[in-house]
DNA sequence: CTGTTAGCGCTTTCAC
DNA sequence: GTGAAAGCGCTAACAG
């Protein structure tokens, strides 16, 4: 069996009070006697046994997410998994609260971290606007010692503990390489089609597919970025727009949200030239779009492991423990017909 | 605070004892008591705190990973993904012992399974070598009520209760979609070249791969399969004479490992046709391949997941406890030199 | 059949 | 400064 506090006690002589003190580096202790009680533990390799911990100190970790309140299906199922966290809370000690602010607005998300102030919070998780004072709430909530992390889009320069997303460069290299690849050397024009520049995923997606299409495949000419706000209708109307006024687009790159249009258009189209397409998140439409040969490639984050990491990284870091870094990488999902789930 | 044994006890009007019998199916209960207990149960909606209930108990798992003592980087990483758990096991009130067999070898496989037969065991895992002696001393350990987990490779027609490893045929498909498509229609020969087909994995991906090859890309023409036995030098050997004696090969596939052999055949050839080449398994090998532009796609798992997918899936048994079942899907993850990590 | 009691490994009063 | 003792939620003897 592993070494217990009663051992570390006995082999230090002295009592278990003062052992528990050692261990959680409480005052009240001569430092003759904490030395010797440190040295037991070295030496017997003792481990903590953070069950047993946690059931005596009655912990609970009251967790916090803010997530916008968007209509698309990617956040859908982001709420969908984080609602899912919270069936699972009871038996991993937390307690998930979930705030839903206003989309793409600073000023809401900063009122929704601000009254976290006070509270007894174990850590925050939040999908971040990529704003100056949005970095400053999470300054805060940092200085006050609370455990902070971002949820699929990241915040320049916070001292966030962590975030919980793709690298989204990588994403938009990806979505190059694979566009350009499939497209095996054509000359045409490709269509770039974002939400909103204004958040960072898009920007890098944006950042990392152009860098990537001027540096290997020149044969291709970018269209100007169309912003589709992630709303179907809007981007519907883009799309079959753009199609109409360029006959040489040969590919579509669909940097954001709001597929549904997208796909709307690309099913209206009089089936004309082939067109590749890589777009993001899997959802029932652009599964059934890939299915059906419209879409060619789904680059995909998996929500559920998003809610899932951000919950260990914030009971870790709540705890001042490490986490498996590996296990809280998450991946580019790329998806073609073939190895859809 | 969640209600306890003792608020069933107390609305019940029994023991804790009772409460407990109850709880655990035991026998020795009445039943109108017992009745009463589970309404009782029902009513104030009870869940165990299964950590306590561990401290309790004092349990522990004793898990057994059975590894073939394959000399080649991916089993290198899943032995290193073991020990790494190995590591963790005290944490999670789990001993791990990992038993290493002879690689391919039906015979030493089941003479390992039949060794854990009296022991005090939780749950096994084993990469399978697929044969039916395997699969029958597979029985036995699930007869014996023993949780059984399939590792990497599966097993044909078993009764194991999971398999944490991806979808093979899957990836067979991906595989020649990706080949095919990144060929854009070119004609031309395919080589394949696999480790043995008498595993499971490297047989489901010819399939997958041939049968995708065949139905959409009929430009390209397959080769009679290489088997490399994953040997590196094997492999080089192959590889060197194909290309030599099969001027028309425009790309290849490897199915299996022993890439090393692959990729300094590649970097021999004078720098002529240009090759498209998709590889399985992401090594320290592959990965400088692909950023050298000599391997075009790496197709993975991730030996890391597996391993921990496993261990939580065995708790999870041998508890007769549900798993997540998303996080439990070993995913194919497919990397360009875009998206490594 | 049912209840009493001690105890898992750790923390936390409250005395000394 | 240090220690004794009770208790977290659950289980396991051992009595009755």
């Amino acid at each position: 069996m592993r070494p217990t506090v009663h051992d570390i006690a006995a082999a230090a002589g002295v009592s278990l009070a003062t052992v528990d003190r050692v261990l959680n580096q409480r005052a009240g202790v001569r430092s003759v006697t904490r030395q010797r009680v440190e040295a037991v533990i070295n030496d017997i390799g003792y481990v903590r046994d953070m069950a047993a911990a946690n059931l005596a100190k009655g912990r609970l970790y009251p967790l916090v997410f803010i997530l916008p309140a968007s209509d698309n299906s990617f956040m859908h199922s982001l709420h969908a998994e984080a609602r899912q966290a919270i069936s699972r809370a009871g038996s991993e000690r937390c307690s998930i609260r979930i705030i839903e602010v206003k989309a793409f607005d600073p000023a809401a998300l900063v009122a929704a971290l601000d009254s976290l102030a006070g509270a007894d919070i174990a850590g925050v998780a939040l999908v971040a606007v990529d704003a100056p004072e949005v970095r400053d709430a999470v300054e805060r909530l940092v200085q006050a010692k609370i455990p902070v992390v971002t949820l699929v889009s990241d915040l320049t320069g916070s001292a966030r503990h962590h975030y919980a997303g793709i690298d989204n460069i990588a994403a938009g290299r990806t979505a190059a390489r694979l566009l350009g690849r499939f497209l095996g050397g054509r000359k045409g024009e490709v269509l770039v089609l974002a939400g909103s520049l204004l958040v960072r995923d898009h920007r890098e997606r944006l950042e990392g597919f152009s860098a990537m299409m001027e540096q290997e495949f020149s044969a291709l000419t970018l269209l100007p970025v169309l912003e589709g706000l992630d709303d179907p209708e809007t981007v519907n109307g883009l799309v079959t727009k753009a199609l109409a006024d360029n006959p040489d687009v040969i590919g579509i790159y669909s940097i954001g949200a709001g597929n549904r249009g997208l796909i709307r258009a690309l099913r209206a189209r009089a089936a004309g030239k082939a067109l590749t397409v890589v777009a993001h998140e899997l959802t029932d439409y652009t599964r059934e779009a890939l299915q059906d040969g419209l879409i060619d490639v789904v680059l995909n984050q998996d929500a559920g492991h998003e809610v899932r990491s951000a919950v260990r990284v914030l009971k870790a870091k709540a705890d001042g423990l490490a986490v498996i870094a590996a296990q809280e990488r998450i991946r580019l999902d790329i998806f073609l017909k073939d190895n859809l789930p």
